[in-house]
DNA sequence: AGCTCATATTGTAATAAGTACAAAAATGAA
DNA sequence: TTCATTTTTGTACTTATTACAATATGAGCT
């Protein structure tokens, strides 16, 4: 991923675009793994010596509270984070952990909206869909027993 | 509420109701407010004198295991439960922490569940659906930078 | 270039939620 | 009653995240 797509893509939300702030987007650009901060630190920790576990955190937060990123609320302890803004859902399984997208049509998901209305007089931030259980792969190892 | 209900519904689940569960799920079934692990454990620490962190976090993950109640990943830190298991989403002021619950048709809810379908093969066991902001009262506060 | 001030990053220490585990207590069956 | 199983308890530990103060960086001005 080029350096200067990640640039514009913070620069477009008013973040200044860091070395770590870029470090940080440009992996969620690209791995759709869904990580949390600690697998995000630990993947660029080798290339930038010098980052910091705190930076990490902040950066993320902030990326989220501009809306550049989306933070997911998924399983419990740790939260994960979604370089993909466009509204989607996601599937965790509680064996693997993996997470999946899930992409709906736009107007199945505009139709939700309207019809799951939030409290009156509300300001909506963030919304989240998420299922939870055993993905494709660990139904099958939990029928054989494993 | 009733000592017998309790019992019933816990027995229902193939739970066996020893005081302390019971005491959780009433707890449930009498505050909608979708307490944390902690806020039940202080509530119920006076009544119960014996009674042990552990104990409600281990009762909370085997009631919602069972599906007798229903655990809401919803700020990040820490989970919270209610016992209300009929579908419906929820929304958390991130200023003031309040949850409130959305009730949707029923017809709704089977209509998003068939349009955000999750990944074949996939086993389901929980679903939620979510959103974050500022209630009417914090946005009315936040206006007037409070 | 050098200076200055605001912003960003770093590292350490603290907090907070939840889990592991082994001992003690309670329960139920024989 | 006795024995085995289940449940509860308390302590210690782990893990994610935040607080905070010190240091570093960078943009604009002279």
């Amino acid at each position: 991923m080029s350096y200067k797509i990640v640039q514009d893509y913070l620069s477009g939300y008013g973040i200044r675009p860091s070395l770590q702030r870029m470090a940080v987007m440009e992996y969620l650009m690209t791995h759709r793994t869904h990580p949390t901060a600690d697998e995000i630190y630990s993947a660029l920790a080798p290339v930038i010596p010098t980052l910091s576990r705190t930076t990490v955190y902040n950066t993320l937060s902030m990326l989220a509270a501009c809306g550049a990123i989306q933070s997911l609320d998924l399983d419990g302890g740790r939260m994960h984070y979604d370089g993909d803004t466009t509204p989607h859902a996601h599937f965790i399984c509680t064996r693997c952990g993996t997470i999946h997208d899930i992409f709906p049509e736009t107007q199945e998901w505009h139709r939700t909206l309207a019809h799951v209305p939030p409290p009156a007089g509300a300001t909506v931030t963030e919304m989240q869909l998420s299922y939870k259980g055993l993905c494709a792969k660990c139904t099958t190892l939990n029928i054989n027993n494993n």
